[in-house]
DNA sequence: CTAGGATCCTGTCAGC
DNA sequence: TGCTGACAGGATCCTA
């Protein structure tokens, strides 16, 4: 999925887009891609405040619910209007034709304008709560701090308690750091010099720290180039997402040459997942 | 408690 | 062409 640098880009884009707009009506096309409260509840209500916890997005309306948007592997979110925004899983529907095939529930603006949640495979969702059932969330409840908000020693003793687990696989848990999936894990990896499927007891210290600063710097970078997509989507003025083309340095490269040593980015699985190195950069 | 695999779902692509 | 299996930017559930 859109991981934390693409959910990102998406609040800010909505933000800048959406902040005060009502909605006059919604339209939930797939029951099991909304949760919580009853859809209903968000009509006539207007959009105050955006925020996000890792990967997933929250949306307060008026009424004071929110609107807890997680996008899993493919969910996406596109807003229609004078101008378009998509951000998310990138393919074709960045320029489809809205309401597309995979689009799953869908809000119109008392303005005219639109905004979608696409989701081909369905794991994504939206979740509509109080307060309340905000901070009692599981997911919410049980997420690691963000990769800003953690300190290097307290990153360090989360590792500690994963020692026989590959490193990728710890990276990947939401509930030792907040909003790293597969393409940051991997390019972490390459930046602090590790095997992502090394046994965290391997990992020294001045490696972890490496790795800390390594998550926190590829985030970084791709939310200052509006996060990445592979395809040729175009953002809303006019520029292309291009986290991938430009920064990516083994995420679906494998085959091609590092651009640190030359040698041949392989591709194997570590945790389930493909997972893309540099043999001589991470031995 | 941890670790690893199956599972949710749709679509695409490589290899017969 | 048609079929089959592998795989996909995630997280949870089940089992050992």
């Amino acid at each position: 999925m859109p991981e934390l640098p693409e959910v990102e880009t998406i609040k800010r884009g909505l933000e800048r887009l959406t902040l005060n707009k009502r909605i006059a009506r919604v339209h939930v096309l797939c029951e099991k891609s909304w949760r919580g409260y009853d859809a209903e509840r968000v009509i006539g209500q207007t959009i105050t405040k955006f925020d996000r916890r890792g990967k997933a997005l929250l949306i307060c309306l008026s009424n004071g619910l929110w609107m807890m948007v997680h996008l899993r592997m493919t969910g996406q979110m596109i807003y229609a209007g004078a101008e378009k925004f998509a951000a998310g899983h990138p393919d074709g529907n960045f320029t489809a034709e809205m309401p597309s095939k995979h689009t799953r529930i869908y809000f119109d603006f008392d303005d005219g304008t639109h905004l979608y949640f696409n989701d081909q495979r369905k794991f994504g969702f939206i979740k509509l709560l109080d307060e309340l059932g905000l901070q009692e969330d599981e997911f919410l409840r049980k997420l690691a701090p963000e990769p800003w908000d953690m300190s290097k020693d307290e990153f360090w003793a989360r590792l500690q308690k994963h020692q026989k687990s590959p490193l990728k696989a710890v990276l990947l848990d939401q509930h030792v750091i907040a909003g790293v999936g597969n393409i940051y894990a991997d390019e972490a990896c390459f930046v602090a010099k590790i095997y992502p499927g090394a046994r965290v007891s391997e990992v020294s210290r001045e490696t972890a720290d490496a790795l800390l600063d390594g998550i926190c710097a590829v985030m970084q970078a791709s939310i200052d180039s509006g996060g990445s997509t592979m395809k040729d989507y175009v953002r809303a003025d006019g520029t292309k997402g291009s986290y991938l083309e430009k920064f990516a340095q083994v995420f679906r490269r494998d085959g091609d040459k590092c651009r640190v040593c030359g040698s041949k980015i392989l591709k194997t699985r570590v945790a389930g997942r493909g997972t893309h190195y540099c043999p001589e950069c991470q031995g």
